[in-house]
DNA sequence: CGAACCTTTGACACAAATCAAGTCACGTGG
DNA sequence: CCACGTGACTTGATTTGTGTCAAAGGTTCG
């Protein structure tokens, strides 16, 4: 399951990402030569919510989602993490455990090192700036989300999410946005504090109304601007 | 109102929180006496949603409210912040615009430095490490509140938001434990994503039930065991 | 071909928002 | 010191958005 780099990576993996981007080739090189490569399949979990957090990540393609479990049992989606982006990273916050668990939304490709590393990449130039750049923007989202579940009805909250997904990781077909990722009903319930059948009942009514178009597992967003005004207040 | 220090601020202050308490003395000296200090009374604001950060914070004593206001104008109040605690740290992670208003629950006295000041706070010994470990208790308090949203009842919500309050503010008062500061249904509703009437109703029938007792703007909690339980799933 | 799963839809119940008075405490100023 | 006004609180009646319960249809994959 997890391997190490068999060929050298490539140092173009890093150059373009922000914590990285300021750095000389030669510590780029001296990064990866310490990455271990991993590849995850759909649906399957990189780390466990209250294990010891003993490595931290870089998402390289894929989308991570991050979640909750509550001791009744209820999955809670807090954030979804896009490629290029650090995750995991527990040891910048003084956590030795990790605080939620992290499980590919789709196939994942990731790199990461040991825990330890950590303060010799955060004496790097740049690197906890923009790492807590990053961590300031996951705080401001997760911000607007409590102000949404607070003040907004369900279908605005859902319309707001699949919103959201689009801007992130959405990828243009003919007729529309697609989700970048396989999506059920259950995953946007969970990601909105709802049910399934709600979510249900609001995609088809959306759909007949030409603001989405779904099959199993797969969302389109085939009219965004309506979408957006359906997650304002007033429909 | 803000006023430079008339007589030099006592080390002591300083020496006892977190993020200073590894510093030598004379560091201490330094950034006491770039200091200002300002009392703010009770529902005064220190800094508003959107304005440039151009100062960072301590809180001394009293009580932070942190609260957003959506475009229709409804309060959400996001976080509570207890004295001693550093706040509108937004130069720590990269922002330069606060992402919300701060205003104080009580009385209360503060430090401020300038934000340009933040790298050379930064590069002080153990201070960025204890720095984030305060950001990282504030993502996780923010995540369990999502959590909370996302899979409790109203009832529960009111009583593990004032069960919060008890833990971060709360004084041995006779017959019970009173919460620090001033305290209306309102304000508890904007804490948890309902109404005023609903908190009243719920306040009232703990009142019956001998949890709570309660007048205009003071809660004590008289059962803090049996506020618990009601927390949880299940009544 | 069947099992596992995602999805849809209807009927119903109920928690909580909304609508609507009205009482009660407190601080202020005459 | 009392009257007055404002803001906090209470409580009832009504409405409604969503959850819950229930059942069945559709897809995918082994």
């Amino acid at each position: 399951m997890t391997r190490p780099p068999l060929n050298r990576l490539d140092e173009s993996l890093l150059t373009p990402l922000p914590p990285f981007s300021r750095l000389e080739r030669s510590e780029i090189r001296a990064i990866l030569d310490q990455a271990v490569s991993r590849r995850v399949e759909e649906g399957a979990t990189v780390f466990h919510e209250g294990a010891p957090a003993d490595r931290f990540f870089l998402l390289l393609d894929g989308t991570i989602r991050v979640i909750r479990v509550t001791a009744t049992g209820e999955h809670v989606t807090a954030l979804h993490i896009p490629a290029g982006q650090l995750f995991g990273i527990a040891p910048a916050l003084g956590k030795d455990h990790y605080p939620a668990t992290a499980q590919a939304a789709s196939e994942a490709l990731m790199l990461s090192w040991p825990a330890r590393l950590w303060p010799r990449f955060a004496a790097l130039d740049g690197f906890t700036t923009e790492t807590y750049a990053t961590v300031g923007k996951r705080l401001g989202e997760i911000n607007d989300r409590i102000v949404e579940m607070a003040t907004l009805a369900v279908e605005q909250r859902v319309a707001n999410a699949l919103a959201r997904l689009v801007n992130q990781t959405g990828r243009k077909v003919e007729g529309g946005i697609e989700i970048g990722f396989p999506l059920t009903r259950q995953d946007l319930s969970e990601m909105t504090g709802t049910t399934l059948h709600t979510v249900s009942r609001l995609l088809s009514a959306w759909e007949k109304d030409g603001i989405v178009s779904s099959r199993r597992k797969h969302v389109t967003v085939t009219d965004p601007h309506r979408l957006v005004v359906l997650g304002q207040r007033r429909g």
